[in-house]
DNA sequence: TCTATATTTCTATATATGTCGAACTATAGT
DNA sequence: ACTATAGTTCGACATATATAGAAATATAGA
């Protein structure tokens, strides 16, 4: 299981790339984990091509980029091509650590 | 509920106070609801006095200060006077949010 | 009141970050 | 090969942040 200890650079980085307002709302559109109104089964994240995530955030490609690769670099969002496009997702795995970083614990 | 969409700005706010190696090692040992070995009966965070807290950061008592203002100011944690001393504490009710942010949303 | 301890505020400075536009790369379709 | 679309990299710049030291404030105790 992984503590504190063993990753406090790891979790710093996580809460950085999630400390930008656009960065917050890229991140929480990928973790609606189906369309609106239906119901998952399985506990997947939904995938969302780059394009897509920045829709509504009025900030230049670049910068939208710049804000994936850094949530990337924090651990946080899966990347992968698949052809035109660049596919986002999140691995339940990484939220599943942070869920329970802010259990209180009995150390 | 407090969800996402009413506080973006608030959980940024909190996320970033938590992105500094410092602070976030300031705000786990602020999660440590009792002394190692005893258990606790109520889910109760400990409090801790400000020089406390900075034990073994290595850092000045004014960066100490400014990092736990951030903290008091994203709302992680509380802070009051006793005497010579300024006591810190956590409120389990926004580490449950917190945690509660993380889990997939079936929106 | 004088002193020691705890903490904060102020000021300065080096470094990190968010943002964009321009140029570039990757892919699909014609 | 050419073109359009999707996304990235690079360079520049304004702003934010981490840090410390010096000075100030708060409190307890002699």
């Amino acid at each position: 299981m992984s503590n504190y200890s063993d990753n406090k650079e790891r979790f710093a980085k996580m809460f950085h790339a999630l400390s930008n307002p656009h960065r917050l709302a890229l991140f929480h559109r990928l973790q609606t984990c189906c369309t609106p109104g239906t119901r998952c089964s399985t506990e997947q994240a939904e995938r969302f091509c780059v394009g897509e995530l920045g829709k509504g955030l009025h900030i230049a490609p670049s910068t939208l980029s710049h804000h994936l690769k850094e949530l990337h670099r924090a651990g946080l969002v899966k990347m992968e091509r698949s052809g035109k496009y660049v596919e986002c997702w999140l691995e339940p795995k990484v939220l599943n650590e942070l869920s329970h970083f802010f259990t209180i614990k009995n150390e």
